[in-house]
DNA sequence: CATTATCTGTACTGTACAGTATAGTATAAA
DNA sequence: TTTATACTATACTGTACAGTACAGATAATG
């Protein structure tokens, strides 16, 4: 209607598309129980008896966005182990990665709907998160760095909590939390999270 | 009504605390917006005309139960620094302290309610929480630990954020979005928090 | 032009909620 | 007994929302 140039041919497809992004824009910006399918339906651009059309209802709606969001997450490429790079460099690969989850508002905003649903509807989110091993490209990693002598541990999987620990809890919840507005303050604390976890894990000393 | 031997003469204040701790029961359990003032004074045992002689607004309301809160957390004495006691059990004590939010719950209730609440509507709990420090007794601790050569950091401000940082990371976060679930695990994670921290900041070797 | 399918605005149903009005009840004091 | 206070149940107002009905508009195709 007020965007005649882009309805040439809209496939079902991309009007399926418009209405997730408008549904992850509203939802992102007010939380699942402050958004209502009409301001969805005006935010897409699109009647809301065509927002029922390809969704069932809003908890539907929602775990579309929610698994799509997902799915986007999983294309990341891995994270291999290399002999040559230095240690450091690929513990701050999955320290970047962890953190482009809340750097760009996007996947912050999806990032913070997530937890707040999952704090009072976790059946909404349980069956999308199901089956998801988070650490896993980690451990993976830990593993091959220890059997090069690079880095040394009990169990990979106390240790991977440790680092994704210390991210979470120092930078991810802040950032979450301030809606970005902690982020300037990343680095020296990213950098302290780094010494800490080779101080302990690495097998060069590196305290100062 | 239901209750008339309990009724002999409740004060105001006897009053006002029944609807505190029936909109503290609703609020724990079900969030902020889908908590209604019909449930909460139901719950409470009032009528809903009588919750709002004590509480103008559901918001108000909300806010008065999160001060109270935080009032009644101000009153835990704080930790000082011992130079007899072993290191590692004084930090243990703040780890103790930090779990206490999280282990039973009414305060992870409350805890949930505030995290769900910050994310999507900040103006809620921002006046209320403005002006806590919640690292400050641990960071006078810190200093007294490094005056006295017990532990050794640059600033400790950052080694404050490495530690509960973990904590939260690690713990908190875990056993809030699970809803304690995750309480069982909590023990072989600790040690390794403290191990890690110790080997970081510490002054004797502990690193196995 | 006629047909078909899809989308649109508008308006509706039923429900739930925040907050208020009213009329009446229980209690305590005088 | 009278009076004042605090409470109660019930019902109401106005709003907002999820989801639907409908009648008309738009576009592609034949």
């Amino acid at each position: 209607m007020e965007d005649k140039k882009s309805m040439v041919k809209k496939s079902a497809v991309a009007k399926r598309q418009k209405i997730l992004e408008g549904a992850m824009k509203v939802f992102t910006e007010n939380g699942f129980d402050a958004s209502s399918m009409d301001h969805i339906a005006q935010t897409a651009g699109v009647s809301k008896i065509t927002v029922y059309k390809y969704f069932q209802s809003k908890e539907n709606l929602f775990q579309e966005i929610v698994s799509d969001f997902l799915l986007q997450s999983d294309e990341k490429k891995p994270i291999t182990y290399s002999k040559t790079r230095p240690i450091r460099d690929q513990l701050m690969d999955f320290a970047m990665a962890e953190l482009y989850r809340v750097k760009d508002p996007i996947p912050r905003g999806v990032s913070k709907l997530l937890a707040s649903v999952y704090l009072f509807k976790p059946d909404l989110v349980k069956q999308t998160l199901a089956g998801k091993h988070f650490y896993e490209d980690f451990t993976i990693w830990l593993e091959a760095a220890k059997q090069d002598g690079a880095l040394t541990f009990e169990t990979a999987a106390l240790t991977a909590q440790i680092f994704y620990g210390m991210m979470e809890g120092c930078l991810t919840w802040n950032i979450l939390l301030t809606d970005g507005a902690t982020l300037p303050y990343v680095e020296p604390i990213l950098a302290e999270i780094l010494d800490v976890f080779l101080c302990r894990y690495g097998t060069q000393k590196v305290k100062a």
